[in-house]
DNA sequence: CGTCTGCTTGAGCCTTGTCAAGAAACGTGG
DNA sequence: CCACGTTTCTTGACAAGGCTCAAGCAGACG
């Protein structure tokens, strides 16, 4: 969040105290499951995480990548029952908190609810292109689009990434996040690549042409173009 | 918002206070157009609205539709330019107030600021499910999904609602909802129609068999099983 | 009464899915 | 470090769900 705004020492203070506890989670592992029960919400520390529905007939949907930083488990704390599964495509370390610990930010801290607000809503704005990108794009702008907002969020921890990234999904994620078969994801690369907008090896992907990429996959960085001037005074 | 719990005294003036003025909707006026700056949010009292993107080849995406009671243009509000139009389906009438009083409500009452991050949840789980019916499932059930989540929602407003209500939209903009185009929503009607599950009869639609439908299109209630034990207590 | 928008239906096509099989990469235990 | 099993990738042939185009029809509205 400090990337943002200025966070007073009384905020800084809320926050860390979110993150005390820390929890290593396996590759594979589940964090919550669909229709259990949860009491915790999370903080990622470190690596890879998604969130996943399973349909009646099994086949699944990928709702979101998430990355380091982000706060999971947000919706589950509102429900009885969790609307989604979390799990670790690699190695992840969370923190832990329950949902007193946020009900306690919204009682004594109005900026960083507000912020919790505006983090909800970059959230729900990606949501809102990847259902356009479903309804409404070529399987090909899809696969384009995952791979510039992949190599956009892993920019965001690690600066040293710039056109070519390790993506850490296999291709059957790739196609249960754009809502297409693995089978064809492997099409999409390839023809990706035969128009010179990517290159591959061995789990690596290169952006040759990001703004033909862009363009193809009507791709928009959320994370830009935010207005945060009406956020209210910290308290403290 | 007092659907969900009892609100005091003070929360009840704050959110009257949101609802001061009112602005006359015509059906098809446009209350806010994606990429332009914007200043209010707005809640609506009456009419069904909805929002869409538009994309480069001119197709149109509907993200989602607005009933009496929703809070508009939340994800506007943090962005400098609307990532989404806002119009209106029917005449409506809106409250519009500014970010100011959103900010005073953060600062002033915790309690409501929780519950519009759980307003927020709940359309975000919404979404989720759409967007796993984009990804994941055929077109009959899409449309019958749709059929569910809008009587459902009507509901809410007029309890005197059954199973049959008017819809109120063109089959193109069923299309544009769901990922499909106006020809074959059509024809998922038609199927719908004769597979016994609905009835229709100019532009009225009857749910025949509720659960069949809700087993076909997957269908969950998101605004039932919330958990809000947690809450901050108001504070006036 | 004419126009316009929306609904309905058919024919043919194209994008994407399905099934299958082999190759490559990866992980694990010896 | 090798050998094996498993997962993942790749490619082809074929099928199917949904799209496009086109035309006729019905109802709303000026």
């Amino acid at each position: 969040m400090s990337e943002l705004v200025e966070l007073s020492q009384g905020e800084r203070d809320a926050l860390e105290k979110l993150e005390e506890r820390q929890r290593p989670v396996r590759r594979g592992a589940v964090l919550q499951r669909e229709n259990e029960p949860c009491n915790e919400l999370f903080i990622l520390r470190k690596g890879l995480m998604m969130s996943y529905v399973l349909l009646a007939d099994g086949s699944r949907q990928i709702l979101r990548f998430l990355f380091p930083g982000d706060m999971l488990g947000v919706s589950s704390a509102v429900y009885q029952e969790a609307p989604e599964t979390l799990a670790a495509l690699s190695d992840c370390v969370v923190s832990p908190f329950d949902r007193a610990a946020l009900a306690e930010i919204m009682r004594e801290h109005p900026r960083l609810s507000a912020l919790i607000l505006v983090y909800c809503q970059i959230e729900r704005v990606a949501l809102t292109d990847r259902l356009a990108a479903l309804g409404r794009t070529s399987a090909k702008a899809r696969v384009a689009a995952l791979l510039l907002e992949l190599r956009n969020r892993l920019r965001t921890t690690n600066k040293s990434i710039a056109n070519a990234f390790a993506l850490g999904l296999t291709q059957e994620e790739i196609g249960d996040a754009t809502g297409l078969t693995a089978v064809h994801v492997n099409r999409m690369l390839r023809q990706l690549e035969e128009d010179g907008l990517i290159t591959r090896e061995s789990g690596r992907v290169t952006l040759l042409d990001e703004r033909a990429l862009g363009h193809a996959a009507n791709y928009v960085n959320r994370y830009k173009g935010l207005d945060l001037s009406w956020l209210p005074p910290p308290r403290s």
